[in-house]
DNA sequence: CGCCTGACGAAAC
DNA sequence: GGTTTCGCCAGGC
């Protein structure tokens, strides 16, 4: 069975808005918005919440695309399983990612998330699949 | 229409 | 335990 297919059957059981997932990148925008302010995540907590098949590798990858969304979409939030800002070089200026976490409360060093444990958010827990 | 790339992750070595 | 490789899926060229 696809888990592509799975995945968007789940998200629209969560999100029956009426809003039809034109991507799957419209998927990972949800879940990313719904990290609560001075929360952090991890892309591969993303794809789990998805469906947990589906490669992390194609939501941060969707992140790319969340510069150009009307609604601000917390990328700065989701960070790798390491806990590392991988994509902050995508930011504008770089730096600017690790600047909104801090301002945020969120302690960063190093280009890593300081107590990325206690701070990670789990969409997977929070949505319940 | 086919190959390459990509902000990850986990398994293998 | 650190480093390297493969796998995943979708979009871009």
């Amino acid at each position: 069975m696809p888990a592509a297919k799975k995945v968007t059957v789940k998200l629209k059981t969560v999100r029956p808005s009426g809003k039809r997932d034109e991507s799957f990148f419209e998927l990972v925008y949800e879940v990313v918005r719904q990290i609560p302010k001075g929360r952090v995540t991890s892309y591969g907590a993303v794809a789990a919440c998805l469906g947990t098949k589906l490669s992390a590798r194609m939501v941060g990858w969707a992140m790319s695309s969340s510069g150009k969304m009307r609604p601000k979409v917390p990328a700065h939030r989701v960070v790798n399983r390491n806990g590392v800002l991988t994509g902050k070089h995508h930011f504008s200026p770089p730096g600017s990612m690790e600047k909104m976490l801090k301002k945020e409360g969120i302690k960063v060093r190093n280009d890593t998330i300081v107590d990325f444990e206690k701070l990670f958010w789990d969409p997977v827990k929070e949505f319940g699949i």
